[in-house]
DNA sequence: GTGAAAGCGCTAACAC
DNA sequence: GTGTTAGCGCTTTCAC
């Protein structure tokens, strides 16, 4: 084991090895090309022995820029962001910066500590996923270094922002359900989370474009389990059943999945369900749930876009980009039965079939 | 928009605007004593106006301290290291240290690469979770920082380790089939996972303390769905079909699940399931999966312990932390029924009653 | 091509 | 209590 503090080797131990200057070696270490052959060998040779590695910290110092972007993820246990984050790397990667990841723990407070840690380690620019800041404070932090959101609104003139169309995917859940032949289509809002309002909207405008606004039916839920099983149960306790569920979210759409198996309804064949967002739990065989994809990797790589441009100078004013969402049918939809009661029918039909994917 | 590369405020400005020393006003952002209560307000006025941010890079770089955790996570999708993380923040927060996160993207040369990065950035210690790196790559990375594994065992002299006791988790869940009545109990295992070992042996352990010694049956499959997928295959392809099955993790029991279920087996009436983990997927209510529960949180936070120990001086050699696992009984584990063949008694019996935990 | 020197923002002796 | 000073490791003019 190490003893703490030792001094690791310095630009100068390798000078001295390798018997040049300092600056010498400063100058190979970033790939200068008006050095010799010879004594770059011999650098690099210095630098192998002593396992030197270049400190950070001094060099950002001394450059005032990091190349470091960092990340702050609301919450580490969702899905969601992982994938976000394999955009962002790749993106970051190519463009020569690092990227640092921290995250907020599903709290304000988290997050306010998690940007503040990014800030103070002197990044250069950050990417907040899933942000439940103030948008007043997310402001501020925009105020000393270049901003991007994903995953959530903005309309700040200071703070970039990559979403998906919300609108637009609710509005291609509600197509798919009525080419399959639905017209009793209910949706389990997501109260208050992001892009809630867009996808409740997008399935009320959806309705009306197909003639069913009469069958509009919206129960109150949430992005959770929770909130779909919740959903369900407001749908189920009055009026005539749906013969489809369009839930806000993955998440909420399991619940929803469990809860009508609680009440002896059978997905799909009683019941059609369709989620967003397409994570990987969708994507499980024993769930398989239809759902609305959001191009997460596209869009990590895009804020990754967008605060470059502001890094090097490109561009001044912020940008919002949108993106286009896309229909993944799998096994939770299909075309409702006609003139069957519940329970009826006990017989289960499971295949096995590969998961049909379309966008 | 800020224009980038703008000098932030420094310790210099404060100074001036609040009219005292730099090193009074450095005194004060650390929170020494000895400052009168007029001087300390007046500092922490102009600092508070200017926005000044203490800069992380030139106190790590004087202090030879960057009073950083750097954690790499092998995989940022895989929802097992995210408690691990929260148990690493929380401890870490308490001992006045700040954690920054990397992720390795199941690759040697990913994670390599996050190391380096963390490294350079000076972190204090590095915890890996989950690591796909050699043992030697770790134990060099361990010559210049304390490096304190995950999830991942060690016997070295130079890395500390933190892991649940596989023999004994796989110990549990055999226990508790037996004692709910199973004897034909099989085991997908987790080819050259890790911990994969120690659960196959704990499972044939297990057995042959219960004396079912001839009903031992290891199929092999892998820490996925897929795997989960391929050792059902391969115990339903020859032999009597056993009445439960000992997956070697969540994931390999979603797998299982679904490809029992599509050879019209019901879990649990026709047969019972236990996977290893007790992630979030395993927690759903459409899951509802019986299985080994590892502190995640608990484990994490050890491991912070751990690096510290190093870090303050107070110990030297490398420890190895074993953490004991716990049986979370859910839905999908269950007597076997006696007597009856494949396909008989298609009532499905599906309830909503609150998941009971044990452990 | 190569080396000397200044200084990034901060902390930690040390003097007053 | 408060201010002065020397550097942490590195990059970057600017001479040579």
């Amino acid at each position: 084991m190490t003893p703490v503090g030792q001094r690791s080797p310095t630009i100068r131990d390798v000078a001295e090895r390798a018997g040049v200057s300092k600056s010498l070696v400063s100058l190979v270490m970033r790939g200068a090309p008006q050095v010799s052959d010879e004594r770059r060998d011999a650098v690099l040779r210095a630098a192998e022995d002593l396992g030197y590695r270049p400190n950070h910290a001094a060099r950002s110092l001394v450059r005032n820029r990091s190349f470091v972007i960092g990340v702050v993820l609301a919450d580490l246990h969702n899905p969601y962001y992982a994938e976000v984050v394999d955009g962002i790397e790749e993106a970051a990667r190519a463009a020569g910066y690092r990227v640092l990841i921290n995250t907020g723990d599903r709290t304000t407070d988290g997050e306010a500590a998690a940007v503040e840690t990014m800030l103070q380690m002197q990044a250069d620019a950050l990417i907040l996923a899933g942000s439940v800041l103030p948008g007043a404070r997310i402001e501020e932090v925009a105020a000393s270094v270049p901003v991007a959101l994903v995953a959530r609104a903005s309309r700040s003139s200071s703070v970039d922002s990559v979403t998906n169309d919300d609108r637009k995917g609710a509005g291609l859940a509600v197509d798919h359900l009525v080419a399959i032949g639905h017209r009793r289509i209910a949706h389990i809002d997501g109260a208050r989370g992001a892009g809630a309002v867009g996808r409740r909207s997008g399935y009320v405008d959806a309705m009306r474009r197909h003639g069913l606004a009469s069958k509009v039916r919206v129960a109150t839920g949430a992005y959770t389990e929770e909130g779909g099983v919740e959903g369900v149960e407001r749908l189920l306790s009055s009026g005539e059943p749906p013969t489809a569920v369009f839930a806000s979210n993955d998440m909420a759409a399991i619940g929803a999945l469990h809860a009508l198996e609680g009440h002896g309804l059978r997905v799909p064949e009683d019941v059609s369900l369709v989620g967003y967002d397409n994570t990987a739990l969708s994507a499980l065989a024993h769930v398989d749930l239809t759902t609305i994809d959001q191009p997460r990797r596209h869009m990590g790589s895009l804020a990754v876009q967008l605060v470059l441009g502001h890094l090097d100078g490109s561009v001044r004013r912020s940008r919002h980009v949108v993106v286009e969402p896309h229909l993944v049918v799998r096994r939770t939809s299909a075309p409702p039965r006609r003139a069957t009661r519940r329970g009826e029918d006990a017989t289960r039909i499971r295949t096995m079939e590969p998961t049909r994917t379309s966008g």
